[in-house]
DNA sequence: TCTGGGGTCCTAGGACCC
DNA sequence: TCTGGGGTCCTAGGACCC
């Protein structure tokens, strides 16, 4: 059996185990920047706050309803994420972590277990350990554990949010009360697809014919249908190496000058370096784009990227910056706003076994100067040893006007409890 | 005024090989 | 007049997830 373990409202639940306050209140976290609803605690979802909403298009409804707004604290998130991950992978002998909120446990050798109990027992203890809720679903498949998850977040009793679906009853009962479009891997299109086919709940898609999903959809959507079946077809997966990382941003402003896009993709590529050099990979290329204002459909429009195939394998931040604004200096038109560019590195390979290039190589004596670089960074604060490329004069900021404290990651910032 | 960021996988089609 | 068959690799674009 598989369980996977959800927590709910992740962002806003997170903000409120730090001020307990505002449990039963309307909670919204937003993106970078303040621009649009990321995270909603279940009293602003019943408001009718749809993920996504623009943050300005809202405000009004906010003040109106008394609804509580932070912006984004990845710093707390993430190492709310790690604690409860943490707590889990002693809950099974194999662990995927799905996403910053969500892991499947393999269930393997718990046949004498009530699992419907087990369950109850890891919410139990995930709340009183990290203060985060969670609900769990348990199935013969990841896709039902997916499916019994939401059962569980849609009618958790009193106490417990824990479903198990272990007969084939269950199975039936559950797939046919999921809409199709509410299926985990079915999204807009397919399901307006499967819609035609009279396709509307999950258990009608278990039913099409196992060769017309896949010549008509593909390989990916009958894997799923034969796990909704519950032919167990998705596996565990193991935690790898990305395959390729980005930093892309959004800006306040329009920026209309190519010295300002140069600074940001400047700087995009350090932090992306950064990521590699963590992993202990080098990349052998890398993607620039810019964009405008796509939500300005008056003012010309203009997004273009570009690859780029670097000479050499590198995680050098200052080579992989000068690659990428050469592939800036090709795409750069003047004459537009931008609103967006981002910076993607892929096709990795490890750090330590580089091959020796004929006529250019990575200049080795940034290997030294990236670990020191990367030590200050870490013992200093981030981004405190930067390029000159960079952001000098620390003109740059975003917009984050409800920012909460780095309760876990801060010692200035912890909290602080009077008695 | 103001609309996020970071990933994965699959397919079709073109270029190329013998 | 007549123009094969079987591969691989790469890329762009599209779909999905959180």
């Amino acid at each position: 059996m598989y369980a996977l373990v959800d927590c709910n409202n992740f962002y806003a639940s997170c903000e409120r185990v730090f001020q307990p306050n505002l449990i039963g209140k309307p909670v919204v976290v937003l993106s970078n920047n303040d621009g649009c609803v990321i995270a909603r605690s279940n009293e602003a979802k019943d408001l009718g706050i749809p993920m996504g909403a623009p943050y300005f298009e809202f405000k009004n409804l906010f003040i109106e309803k008394g609804v509580h707004v932070f912006s984004a604290n990845f710093a707390l998130y993430g190492d709310m994420s790690n604690r409860v991950m943490t707590l889990l992978s002693e809950y099974a002998p194999e662990i995927e972590i799905y996403s910053v909120d969500e892991a499947f446990l393999k269930l393997q050798g718990f046949d004498h277990y009530n699992l419907t109990d087990y369950g109850i027992e890891i919410g139990k203890r995930v709340k009183k350990w990290t203060g985060i809720p969670v609900s769990i679903g348990v199935a013969p498949t990841k896709a039902l554990a997916k499916v019994a998850n939401r059962i569980a977040k849609k009618y958790p009793t009193q106490t417990q949010s824990s479903y198990v679906i272990d007969s084939d009853e269950k199975r039936i009962k559950a797939l046919k009360w999921l809409k199709i479009e509410d299926v985990w891997g079915i999204g807009r299109q397919l399901s307006k697809k499967l819609q035609l086919k009279h396709v509307s709940t999950a258990y009608d898609f278990t039913l099409l014919d196992d060769n017309w999903v896949k010549s008509n959809l593909s390989i990916v959507e009958l894997r799923l249908k034969l796990d909704l079946q519950g032919i167990p077809t998705l596996g565990l997966e193991e935690s790898q190496a990305k395959k390729s990382i980005a930093t892309t941003r959004s800006f306040e402003a329009n920026y209309t000058k190519y010295e300002q896009l140069k600074e940001r993709i400047s700087t995009f590529a350090v932090s992306c370096a950064e990521k590699l050099r963590q992993q202990h990979s080098r990349c052998n290329a890398l993607m620039v784009f810019i964009q405008t204002n796509r939500h300005r459909s008056e003012l010309p429009q203009y997004h273009k990227s570009m690859v780029v195939k670097l000479p050499y394998s590198t995680n050098s931040a200052i080579e992989l910056s000068q690659f990428a604004i050469k592939a800036l200096k090709l795409i750069f038109k003047e004459g537009y706003a931008y609103k967006k560019a981002g910076v993607v590195i892929m096709d990795f390979t490890p750090e330590n076994d580089q091959q020796i290039a004929i006529f250019e190589n990575s200049n080795p004596k940034h290997i030294a100067l990236m670990k020191s670089m990367d030590k200050l960074n870490l013992s200093i604060g981030q981004q405190k040893v930067r390029l000159g490329s960079q952001d000098a004069k620390r003109v740059w900021k975003m917009k984050q006007e409800n920012l909460s404290n780095r309760y876990t990651t801060k010692l200035a910032e912890i909290i602080v409890v009077k008695i």
